[in-house]
DNA sequence: GTGAAGATCCAGTTTTTCTTAATCTGATAA
DNA sequence: TTATCAGATTAAGAAAAACTGGATCTTCAC
């Protein structure tokens, strides 16, 4: 017996049907048949009435229901105990380069701050490689961008989704943003990070042709050419934080306005999820109006 | 995580090494190694301290120890719920024809007056057959002789245990088995069943040249023939129940004298246990003195 | 009666579990 | 200190279990 089966069935009634539990396990319909199937072998009864539609639960099968309720309620109980006593230990952390230079920080300050036996250690990395140190073990989480193709074995959660914007000199006449984009010179967010591909993506998409003056690696250098009159160019929100920020034409980028999202990447199975969730918590929460709360 | 791996667990408490747990839960040491191995990475944590021989608990692993016995506990209580309610359903029952036309038809009897809403359903076969259905699940319990090579997931209970006779017709002088074996025409039991068989094997054992007279193929008819002076024969002692039959020389056949046995076989793992326990009970005390309780 | 949604069956693929044999390791005796 | 033993672990392959994808069946609503 095993407590995916117990996850499963309770799905089934959770949800209706075996179909709909399914999506919720994560496993075809076929597989959640046959786990039931393989239970009610197991237990020698049958545990639904499957002449209705959906199947019904039986009397014996409500039982079993009670019982995996009890199991798996016992199981959490015990590893929420296990976590807490993970709380103490030493956090591995990786990020990208761009979040490690303000956001973390900051995020594991306040968590030394509410955990002092917490000990944390931090890697700076390119994405696709703090990806497979998590799922490796190495690393316990990692921020890092919305990404195409995370293991199935991980999961990526956002704390910050934020738009980007179209900035100019201070001041440029305010115009349609994709005008200004064919017509002013252009700098160019050159990098291999998916930032870079989500601008260029939609700049194509959009059937722009700009006319590029320059090439450049970082936000913040960007940002400082656009404020001393060099070009426009498409940044984050983020990026915009300096009080001289504030004179620099900005206008929404993409139709509709593009949003770029970062966020954490663990182990879906992992003790220290609650430990992740609160440093999940932390970050959205310096994200301030652009802070996605943890989804269940 | 799976209840086989709880019990495990468990065993190693219990047994105090990993290889006398082995034993216990019929894998081999490797497995179990492997078990809590992947025990201990679905939770995160070390459940033994290895740097000890044989490998000692921790904290955390004492706290899984708990919640393992609390699971298993609350599997088994819902289980023999279930068995409970299986009292009153139906018990498939599958035997051989010998035993089908006398004790197995009064066994049925009396466990319908003991349990009024058990149902039951006789099918009678030849033993493999019933032997594989018993393990496909087609039928929960089936009355067959003791048998080369049951299935693992099998296990047969015999409830009787009776000695084989040489008889003869009535007044026959009295001599030594074998002599009178050797001498006196013989009716000789063929069939395809393990009685024939284990007759031929201890006359071929005993270097017995018998004259045979006849092949018969149904014990009962074999007593007529010896009781109309036919010849003499080897039958198993529930042969022997007609008041006539007193009459029979009756000598001990074999040396030491061979008993054959007949039992219930039924899966290892089925919810129908305690029923067909009590079957098992029923029909051990109808065989009398050659009644075998069931082994635990 | 018809069509749709969902459950089951079937066969092949993938993953997990187990076995076997070799190797490692802690404990103990000489 | 060294040798030996019992037991735990590792590595590789076999066997079993679990899963997927597609076909088929079944219930239910119209």
């Amino acid at each position: 017996m095993d407590t995916r089966q117990l996850k499963t069935l309770i799905a089934i009634d959770t949800h209706g049907t075996f179909a709909h539990a399914a999506d919720v396990v994560r496993l075809t319909p076929s597989a959640v048949s046959q786990q039931i199937q393989a239970l009610e072998q197991e237990l020698g009864i049958q545990l639904f009435d499957r002449s209705a539609r959906p199947p019904k639960l039986t009397p014996q099968g409500l039982q079993v229901l009670e019982m995996a309720k009890d199991i798996l309620r016992r199981e959490e109980d015990t590893k929420a105990a296990l976590r807490g006593d993970q709380i103490s230990g030493t956090l591995m952390l990786g990020s990208v380069r761009s979040s490690a230079l303000n956001l973390l920080p900051q995020a594991i300050v306040q968590m030394r701050q509410q955990y002092p036996a917490l000990k944390t250690s931090l890697r700076v990395s390119l994405s696709a490689t703090l990806i497979a140190d998590v799922a490796a073990g190495r690393l316990d989480a990692a921020v890092v961008a919305e990404h195409v193709g995370f293991p199935q074995a991980l999961r990526w959660s956002p704390f910050l989704r934020e738009p980007l914007w179209l900035i100019a000199p201070p001041g440029t006449r305010a115009r349609e943003p994709m005008a200004l984009m064919r017509t002013l010179p252009y700098v160019r967010f050159r990098s291999a990070v998916p930032l870079a591909n989500l601008i260029d993506t939609e700049i194509s998409r959009l059937g722009v042709v700009t006319q590029d003056i320059a090439e450049i690696d970082t936000i913040g250098a960007i940002v400082t050419c656009v404020r001393q009159g060099l070009g426009i160019s498409v940044v984050p929100h983020k990026a915009l934080q300096e009080p001289e920020d504030l004179n620099l034409l900005r206008l929404p980028f993409g139709r509709p306005q593009i949003k770029r999202q970062i966020g954490l990447v663990e182990r879906t199975v992992s003790p220290r999820e609650e430990i992740i969730a609160r440093l999940h918590a932390v970050l959205a929460e310096l994200c301030g109006e652009h802070g996605l709360p943890r989804r269940p």
